[in-house]
This record gives C-alpha cells, sequence and structure tokens, in this order.
RNA sequence: GCCCGGGUGGCGAAAUCGGCAGACGCAAAGGACUUAAAAUCCUUUUUCGCGCAAGCGGAGUGCGGGUUCAAGUCCCGCCCCGGGCACCA
C-alpha cells in the first residue's frame, strides 16, 4: 500500500487500505498466503517542528504518534500484523538505510557536489527535483521554493534512467498507464547527437546538444545558459559580467510559466563546424545549464524559441528544410519556423536527403571528423538526499581535516540521532548544535573530525520498506535473499498516483540497486500497480485550508468503521475520484443494519432447526432466494478475480437484501441458515467488525476471514426463463419468456406474432429479422 | 503546446464482449406504524406530450457527422472539465 500517514490519517488513507485491506480479507478466504504490509513514513515531517516546539523530545513524540496511528488503524478495522510492520524510525531501520547508502558510495553512486537546490522556507531543508510541485513545496502547496547553492549528497538514479524508462515494457500489462506515461516524461529520453563549435581564436570548444542535427547548416548563432562555465572566458568586461548576473536574477524571480526571452551578445563568435563560418555567441536565459551541455545551437528558421530570440535580436535566419510536398521558405518572408521533418537544403552535401536519413549521416560525419557524437540526454536528475532537519537517517560519512570525506566503517553503524537537540527554528539541521553528535574522532586517523548533520530524505525509507516486511526482525542484513524471493515482486502494489513520480520511481531505482548489490534477481519491484482515486469534497480535494476535510475519527464515532470503510468503496469505483456525500454514508450505514437485523432475527435455534423442508424440494420462494444468493456469489467474486469494481459489488448485496426481506416470510429454515452464512461471509472483506459479530451470532468460532469464501452453482444462479426484448427498427416493443436455448424459429415466429409487436408491423414490410438465441430479436421493417 | 483521464437523471453512479439506458444508493414526495417525533417498513421518482386511469406515444448518455439490423459503447471532426509535463534544444 502507497501513502504514508504522516501525522493525521485522512479519507484518502481509509479508501486505500479499505480496498487493500476487503482485497487481502477476499484472498486469505480463498486460501493464499498474503502479506498485507501498511507504508510507513516516518510520521509526520509537517508535524515534527510543531511537536519541538512544544518542547516534546522528537523520539518521544514519534513514539506517540505511531502508537495514536496504529489505534486509528485497529480502529478501522484494517488487518495489519503488527509483529511484522516496520518502523523506519527504528535503530534497525536506519542501520540499513546507511549500510545501503555506503554500498552505493563504494559503487560511485552516491555522490556530494554543490549545486543550485530547491530551498522550502516552510520545512527549513532542500528537496529534490521531484518534491517541487508548480514550483511549490510537495507539503506546502502554496510555499513558492527559493534557490540556494548548498553542498549536497545525491544518489546517481541518473545512472540508471535507461533501464528505468526500457524496463517500463515489462510494466505495461499490469501498470496504469497515466503513471507510465508520467514516469516516461520525468526521464524524458531525447536522442541526438553533440557537436563541438570551436571559439574563434581561441583553442575551447563549445559542445551542445542537438536532436536535429539535420538543420545545422540553418544554425546563426550559439546560445548559451548564463551559468555556463564558457561565460567566465567569453565575457570579461565588468560591467557585462554584472548584466549576466541581472539576467539569472531576473529570470529566477519570474513565474517559470512564462519567463521573458532576455538575450545578451558577447561580442565573440564561434567557428560553424559544417562550413567554418563564424556564427556570434549569445547568452540566453532560456537556456537552461540543468539540460543537455547548456548550450544550444539556434535554428531559428526551425525552431519556435530560437525564433523568436532571433528575430527579437536581429540574427539572420536561414531556411534549410522544406516540407516534403512544398517549397523552402524564403528568408526574408518567413514568418513562423518549420519545426517537422522534411527534406534538407541549402546543406552541402547533404541537401535532398530526408531530416530522418540526414540526421544518421550527418552524426556520423561528425563522429568521424571528431567534432561530435550520438547522444542520448535525459531530463531526469540525480536524487538529492541531504536534508537539513532533525527527523531522518543521519548520512553516515565523516569530514576529516586530514583524511577527508571517511565512511562510517559498517561496525558503527547505525549512527542514530542524539535526543538532546533544541530547535532553532532557522534554516540549519537542529543536529548542528549538538555538540555531542556533530565531534567525533576520525575512523581513520584518529584525529577530530565533524560528522555530517544531514539527515536522508525520508523518501529512502519508503524505497525499500516492502523489502523489509517480509524479513523485519533480521539483524544481519537488510533483509534474507530467499525469503525476498519467495515473496517478490510484489503481485499487487495500491496506493494514490500523487506518487507516480515520486515513491514509484525510487523504489524502481533501490530496486535495481538491491539487485546490482546481489541482495535480489528481481529487476522491478511491483507487478500490478493499481492507482486509487483522489477523495474530493464539495469539488475540491480535502485540504484543511478550504475546510472541507472530513475525519476519519469522527465517521468511525457517527456510523462506525464498516459504514466508513464500505462508503469510501461504494460512492465510486475505486480507480476514479470519490466525490463525498456525507448523507451517503447513512446509506450504507442502513443497509448494515438491515444486514445485520436480518441475519440476528433468522439465526435463532427455532428458526434454524426447523428444517423439515427437504433440502431438495424447495418453494418457489427458497429457489428465487437462492438463485439471487448463487448470482451475487458469482458477482462479487468476479469483481474480486477482474476488476474490482466494489461499488458495483456492494449495489448487489443490498439487491440480495432487497429481494431477502421481500420473500423473507415465505424462506424456509434451511435456506435461511444459507443465506445468512453466505451473506455474513459475502460481507466479511467489506465490512468486517460486522461480519464477525454476524460469524459469532451464527455460532461459528473461527474468525470469519479464516473460513472459505462462498462457491457459486452456476445451475442455482440460472433464471428459469429467459427474457427477450423483441425490438421493431431497433426500438423495443415487447419482451418475450422463454425457455433457454429455444430455436432462432421459433423466437422469430413468437416475436412476428406477439400482441405488442404486431401494431408496429401493420402495413410494412419485413425486410429482414436479427435474432441472437437467448438475447434478443430485432425486425427490421419498412 | 504535448501526454493521460473524464463528460449519462436533482446528486453519487450502473450498463464487464456493439444488444432492454438509468441497477444500487442519496435527496425528494406519498403511505403504514406512532399521542408525536425519530427509527423502521412499503410505494413513486429521466423528461416531454396525450389520458380520469391502467396505459400509450415521442425525445434522451457534451456537440456535429459516420459505420451497423442495433451505438453511452466503434470510427472521424469539435467543445468543455480534471490531472501530469512544459523555454527540455
Amino acid at each position: 500500500m502507497l501513502p504514508y500517514p504522516s501525522g493525521q490519517l485522512h479519507m484518502g488513507h481509509v479508501r486505500n487500505y479499505a480496498i487493500g485491506d476487503a482485497l487481502a480479507r477476499y484472498m486469505w478466504m480463498r486460501g493464499y498466503d498474503v502479506l498485507h504490509p501498511m507504508g510507513w513514513d516516518s510520521f509526520g515531517l509537517p508535524a515534527e517542528n510543531a511537536a519541538l516546539k512544544q518542547g516534546r523530545q522528537p523520539r518521544e513524540w514519534t513514539l506517540g504518534n505511531i502508537a495514536a496511528m496504529k489505534r486509528q488503524f485497529n480502529r478501522l478495522g484494517f488487518a495489519f500484523d503488527w509483529n511484522r510492520e516496520v518502523t523506519t524510525s527504528e535503530p534497525a531501520y536506519y542501520r540499513w538505510n546507511q549500510w545501503f547508502f555506503l554500498k552505493m558510495y563504494e559503487r560511485g553512486l552516491a555522490y556530494r557536489k554543490e549545486a543550485l537546490l530547491n530551498w522550502c522556507p516552510e520545512c527549513a531543508t532542500v528537496l529534490a527535483n521531484e518534491q517541487v510541485v508548480n514550483g511549490c513545496c510537495w507539503r506546502h502547496e502554496t510555499t513558492p521554493v527559493e534557490q540556494r547553492a548548498m553542498k549536497q549528497w545525491f544518489l546517481k538514479i541518473t545512472a540508471y534512467a535507461a533501464e528505468l524508462l526500457d524496463d517500463m515494457e515489462q510494466l505495461r500489462e499490469g501498470w496504469p498507464e497515466r503513471v507510465l506515461a508520467m514516469q516516461r516524461n520525468w526521464i524524458g529520453q531525447s536522442e541526438g547527437a553533440e557537436v563541438d563549435f570551436a571559439i574563434d581564436g581561441s583553442t575551447d570548444n563549445i559542445r551542445v546538444f542537438t536532436t536535429r542535427i539535420d538543420t545545422i547548416y540553418g544554425a546563426t548563432c550559439l546560445i548559451i545558459a548564463p551559468q555556463h562555465p564558457s561565460v567566465a572566458k567569453l565575457v570579461t568586461d565588468e560591467s557585462e559580467r554584472l548584466k549576466i548576473k541581472e539576467m539569472i536574477d531576473k529570470t529566477a524571480r519570474q513565474d517559470p510559466s512564462s519567463v521573458e526571452k532576455l538575450g545578451l551578445p558577447t561580442g565573440q563568435s564561434a567557428i560553424h563546424p559544417f562550413t567554418n563560418a563564424k556564427i556570434p555567441i549569445w547568452i540566453g536565459n532560456f537556456v537552461l545549464m540543468g539540460y543537455g551541455t547548456g548550450a544550444i545551437m539556434a535554428v531559428p528558421a526551425h525552431d519556435e524559441r530560437d525564433f523568436e530570440f532571433c528575430k527579437a535580436h536581429g540574427i539572420p535566419i536561414r531556411p534549410v528544410i522544406r516540407p516534403t510536398d512544398g517549397a523552402l521558405a524564403d528568408e526574408a518572408t518567413i514568418e513562423a519556423p518549420f519545426t517537422e521533418y522534411g527534406i534538407v537544403e541549402n546543406s552541402g552535401e547533404w541537401s535532398g536527403l530526408g531530416s530522418g536519413e540526414a540526421r544518421k549521416k550527418m552524426t556520423a560525419f561528425a563522429q568521424a571528423h571528431g567534432f561530435g557524437n550520438e547522444s542520448i540526454t535525459y531530463r531526469l536528475k540525480d536524487w538529492g538526499i541531504s536534508r537539513q532537519r532533525y527527523w531522518g537517517t543521519p548520512i553516515p560519512m565523516i569530514y576529516c581535516p586530514s583524511c577527508g570525506l571517511v565512511p562510517v566503517p559498517e561496525t558503527d553503524l547505525p549512527v542514530l540521532l542524539p535526543l538532546d537537540v533544541t530547535i532553532t527554528g532557522v534554516g540549519q539541521s537542529p543536529l548542528e548544535a549538538v555538540a555531542s553528535f556533530i565531534n567525533v574522532p576520525c575512523p581513520v586517523c584518529g584525529a577530530a573530525a565533524r560528522r555530517e548533520s544531514d539527515t536522508m530524505d525520508t523518501f529512502i525509507d519508503s524505497s525499500w520498506y516492502f523489502y523489509r516486511y517480509c524479513d523485519p526482525h533480521n539483524d544481519t542484513a537488510p533483509f534474507n535473499s530467499q525469503t525476498a524471493a519467495q515473496w517478490f515482486p510484489i503481485d499487487q502494489y495500491i496506493g494514490g498516483v500523487e506518487h507516480a513520480i515520486l515513491h514509484l520511481i525510487y523504489s524502481r531505482f533501490w530496486t535495481k540497486v538491491m539487485r546490482d548489490i546481489g541482495l535480489i534477481n528481481n529487476p522491478e519491484p511491483v507487478k500490478r500497480l493499481f492507482t486509487q482515486g483522489m477523495v474530493i469534497k464539495d469539488g475540491a480535494k480535502m485540504s484543511k485550508s478550504l475546510g472541507n476535510v472530513v475525519s476519519p475519527d469522527d465517521m468511525v464515532a457517527q456510523f462506525g468503521a464498516d459504514a466508513a470503510r464500505m462508503y469510501s468503496l461504494f460512492a465510486a469505483p475505486p480507480d476514479r475520484d470519490l466525490d463525498w456525500q456525507q448523507e451517503g454514508v447513512s446509506g450504507i450505514n442502513r443497509f448494515l443494519a438491515r444486514a445485520f437485523r436480518y441475519v440476528t432475527r433468522n439465526s435463532s435455534p427455532e428458526k434454524l432447526d426447523s428444517s423439515e423442508v427437504d433440502d431438495t424440494v424447495r418453494s418457489e420462494a427458497d429457489r428465487t432466494v437462492l438463485r439471487k444468493l448463487h448470482q451475487t456469489v458469482a458477482k462479487i467474486t468476479n469483481d474480486f478475480d477482474s476488476r474490482w469494481h466494489f461499488n458495483t459489488s456492494i449495489a448487489s448485496l443490498m439487491e440480495l437484501l432487497n429481494e431477502l426481506y421481500a420473500l423473507e416470510s415465505k424462506v424456509s429454515g434451511v435456506t435461511l441458515q444459507i443465506v445468512s452464512n453466505t451473506l455474513t461471509r459475502l460481507l466479511a472483506p467489506f465490512a468486517p467488525y460486522t461480519a464477525q459479530e454476524l460469524w459469532e451470532t451464527l455460532g461459528h468460532t473461527k474468525p470469519v476471514f479464516r473460513e472459505s469464501w462462498p462457491e457459486f452453482d452456476p445451475e442455482l444462479a440460472k433464471e428459469d426463463l429467459a427474457e427477450i426484448p423483441v425490438q421493431v427498427n431497433g426500438k423495443l416493443r415487447g419482451h418475450l419468456r422463454v425457455q433457454f436455448g429455444t430455436a432462432k424459429d421459433d423466437l422469430q415466429r413468437l416475436a412476428l406474432t406477439h400482441e405488442k409487436v404486431q401494431p408496429f408491423l401493420a402495413s410494412k414490410q419485413i425486410v429482414k429479422v436479427i435474432v441472437v438465441p437467448d438475447r434478443l430479436v430485432n425486425i427490421v421493417a419498412k
């Protein structure tokens, strides 16, 4: 299960776990061995500072919070195994997080560098790219992130970019297309070439990345990002440098969705590698240092942004691609760039080639002459995992003045958080101030050294908790490989779509790293993924600021856990957003009460023992009730096995109960007993408390979810007669009630003579009669 | 701009493979029980026209076309809503 209860449990969690719990209980009743973990995070990062400000010790607070969460989940009746459940704040979990970190450090997958990072002033910590939503922190949706240059620890997720992309092929069957699309988008592979442009009068090059090397003869200038390392050499004048700094500041201050295109000429030129022509080098704020090489060749005739930039700065426009069925644009009159593939023109020996072929040949040419090569660029960036906060796994590194960066020896793990912190409330990790934590001897030379004070992003905890769940008490390894091999990959994962490019990409990465370390064999963690819709109220996502939050505790107090969770399954199919309607819950509540009364009043010994009726000779009412019962079993079993539309499963239970009420007085004791037993078991995945109580009322002692799921009998479920609609020209005119399997000819004859059909056939010519046995008759008449 | 979803009664929704549109629930109205209310039980409820009535007929799944005996469902072209990405070279 995906979402991480962070401090407060909300209806989204209830819905998520209601789906998973129904499924787990169903699978148990079908006799499967099911591990049913709940995803734990680190309990309330947003509330952490608040708790500390109240003077509570963080660990004490966290343990209290965990206990409170467990009570909430127990009240809701989710069948989690608390014995196995992994708490990511346990020393053992810290230890293995740190162990993984050191393994990655050994392999060069963990490294430290200075970079411009996203800083959330509210959290007082940096964020990974994935954790920035619309320019704001993912936890504080209205707090814009700031940019800060800091030295940070990164995990080299980009080393797995190609594999993360390619292996999505294996997930096509089991994962929702939109999640795959989002990941594909996020990884952002683009295939092209890198090409060197020599700086005129220098031995240095500027390397550009392009996906359209076929347009290179149309390159009329080079544009580099204001942060590009060559800027220092190209621009020496102080006042010009100041302008560039201004440009960076101005760009950073603007709304990222509509940044004004700014440009500055460097006064220097580059040599076009294909034509040897001199083209000017510009600095442009729309060129991103973080993507490709941070420099581009501008081809205004064939790129929107280049066109806009060159028009604004009076740079020539040189068309070199014409549409396959059209003419080359004219330099003087061109009004818009032609950005599609076409035929290459005005490009020396490559003129006349198609774009695709030109790309291949020109790349090969560049490679052969040593000024370029094929290149694949990704949008995905390395995962910045340093956090300047108390809560989280300490990064196990030590800074020694003489030895430099020294990993904490494995035998010294885990590095635990100190308990005696004071909260500064300002932008530095609270751990910085704890001398007993920070000051350590160097493990190599013994000199006085400093411990890293950053802690790990808590998404690390969630990247592998499900593996630990298989073997939670292992103290020699993160988990036993054989045990994990029995359970992995996960058959079914359930969670919110909001984790599509966060948790779900991190845990795929982590799995691949663990495979390379030799812990596991599976390249992917999850075979099938189900993303449930959001819980919405009054047309908006539930949130405190809108005041439209429904508290699960209030729901439990008012209607009980069963009604609350069952409503979250009934109001909409689980993959769609759910519009929470408070009055709707009372409908479920009524249903549960009706079911409860029906079973209890019919479970008295006298009722159940009055079974003089022979099981084989049943009344009409008995047969009707049993038919509905078996149809319901078939329906719900099918919903569980194929599509999880629990809203229709629950609707069919309601239909069944309506029928039972209608025929209650006419049904024999034996049938009542069968019906009560079956109904109670059908209820068990959705309403476990009610079902358990009824199950005991019916005289059973085993927990109901350890009983077997009811079998359905197709013979009993079958209707006696088929009701076949008769249409004339596609319009419904009447029904036939006939035996199943009635022959086509007979159906046609009956339909044509049907009294309600006749009037519509009078004075008409019968053209054709469509007969689908057991389904429908359609008479075509003119 | 690109990529995913979605659009069906007063509301949440159902129709699983092209075959009776609106199951189930909410809300509403009426009735039974009750001194009364709540709770419970029963009935009605897509819409328009005709009818005292049982009923009869027409229209109807965002819009416009198309395929088909038959379209909420398939195809083509649009509109609207939600989500994701977005100077990504």
